[in-house]
DNA sequence: TATTGTTATACTCTATAACTATA
DNA sequence: TATAGTTATAGAGTATAACAATA
């Protein structure tokens, strides 16, 4: 797979009766529209959010192995092995031997990769300057604030992606 | 197709790279998460969060046509097809035919249709009250401010179901 | 000829299970 | 026997197109 379609999935999960004013409908609605933003805003630089989180982790922390990744994002080790080649086909990353277990396949950025990541660094802080526009610093502040403590409330780890949700412990039904 | 899985589906369009403190970091996860749960919270009551959305407008509107359920939540004649089968089958609405147009099948809420509505309204009221525990008063207000600030700014109407948004004119790519 | 509802088909995304090569 | 990576298969979910009945 080549190219590889960045939108944001129709998720009639988020669908909600039509009622405004309650803050967890808007929280819903303005996730929603975040995410298909700087979704929107990155498909320019020709990659998709799920690749965006492989390619900051791997800035950081190169020559993971594929194990290593599926485990941090908490996917499947199958999926890894579809997004790193894609990442490889549109030369941003590449894989490496490990030498002491041949096993393992090593992946890390590309000078290329480099740069992309770079650039959606620089798209993130264009991005959370549109969505809090109407906001002055100090508002961003009290919403940074408010929103931190419903986070922590919730359990949310600083570092948790939700588009890496591990599905199989299935609710209902 | 009786039963139906009411989990959010897996929405790589929502990963985010390992980064706290931005505001849009926060509504992305807080958003899905307070999604998450209102699904986890309503598949008690043996409906999705897209059914849950057609339940709560045929209750203020029914006997509408299929097409205008497609056009109000802007999605697919086709898919509203499966919905209504879907309610059907589990007994929450009825179809009807219109008298002066013998194409249009209405729909409408049953009883139990009613009561379930209502119950999901009442743990909607829940769901907010989980979710913003840790505000007092005055700071789930400060906090609706912000956000319908941040809403009314992003253009989002009052009653648009991210969920249901129309695919069709896509980014990217 | 256009519209409503319906069915059929294809495509995407993802989870699961098999398979290989190493250890 | 266990593990890393890979490939194959199947299942949702959804968009599109084709179709029948009616206007």
């Amino acid at each position: 797979m080549v190219e590889k379609t960045t939108e944001v999935p129709a998720t009639p999960g988020t669908a909600r009766p039509h009622q405004r004013g309650g803050a967890t409908f808007l929280l819903t609605q303005l996730g929603t529209h975040a995410a298909d933003r700087f979704a929107a805003r990155t498909a320019e630089l020709g990659v998709s959010p799920p690749q965006i989180g492989l390619l900051w982790w791997l800035r950081q922390s190169p020559g993971q192995s594929q194990q290593a990744l599926a485990r941090q994002f908490n996917i499947q080790p199958s999926r890894v092995v579809t997004f790193v080649d894609e990442l490889e086909e549109q030369g941003l990353a590449v894989r490496g031997k490990d030498p002491y277990d041949r096993r393992v396949r090593t992946v890390s950025l590309t000078e290329r990769g480099e740069r992309t990541i770079d650039a959606v660094g620089r798209a993130m802080g264009e991005h959370e300057d549109e969505i809090t526009a109407p906001l002055s610093a100090d508002e961003r502040q009290v919403l940074v604030e408010l929103l931190g403590r419903l986070a922590e409330h919730a359990e949310l780890g600083s570092g948790v992606h939700p588009g890496y949700r591990n599905l199989s412990p299935k609710h209902g039904r």
